[in-house]
DNA sequence: TGGCGAATTGAAGAACTCTTCAATCCTACG
DNA sequence: CGTAGGATTGAAGAGTTCTTCAATTCGCCA
């Protein structure tokens, strides 16, 4: 096959770029979950969640099953739940630096600092 | 602050989610490196890679540092390779997934099926 | 000071992604 | 059969992100 492979990284972040997609996925790590449900918990248009899920869907990362009238979702597998902590661990540092940066900023305005 | 959470973890997926971006990271794990170097490892024009390294610097996963006449970037800190490990044990799995469908594909194609 | 190499910036158009709308599909039930 | 609820799809416009170009900055050295 041999897709490049920064390529199929880089999309496979750029899947998990988005509010509603990341919420999704933390939800299905409690175990599957209807998307009535998905839709109480999130609060969005139901064409808007279908949209979601089927970017979801397409990367393989969830399945989604039919039961009767509803659809349930699930993972597909994977550790979701570690990619997500290793996520939050940097994101929680850079955060950090930014406030220090703001608190700075803020300090150098009211000393009048030019740098 | 208070800055929509989920909205803050989308951005940063949404960071990684260039080829460029997640390899110049992926070569930063070895080590600072001058742009220089980036740019005879990545094969792209120079002011590509400035772009891509100006969005890195924009969320503070990494830092530049001036020397002389060559600027240096390096990881600002994070685990980021524990990330990317992640990262890559997912991909794995989905992209065997896809082969998986793809080789159903190729099956039916030969026998006839239409389904 | 003038010019050179290294890197960055700004701006413009192409390419992609998001949101929303109306239309559709599917299953169950009256 | 017809209709209703649950979910999905397709398409259009707004909004973002990418790539590329020319122009700029910065430090150095002749």
């Amino acid at each position: 096959m041999q897709v490049p492979l920064y390529q199929a990284k880089a999309e496979f972040f750029r899947m998990l770029g988005h509010p509603v997609r990341i919420r999704v996925l933390e939800l299905l790590q409690g175990g599957p979950m209807p998307v009535r449900e998905l839709l109480a918990a999130i609060e969005i248009e139901p064409s808007n969640l279908s949209q979601q899920l089927a970017v979801l869907r397409r990367s393989g990362i969830v399945t989604a099953t039919r039961s009767s009238s509803t659809v349930v979702y699930e993972l597909a597998g994977g550790d979701v739940a570690e990619l997500l902590r290793a996520a939050r661990r940097i994101l929680t540092e850079l955060l950090a630096g930014q406030e220090d940066l703001l608190a700075e900023l803020r300090q150098s305005e009211m000393t009048g600092d030019i740098a």
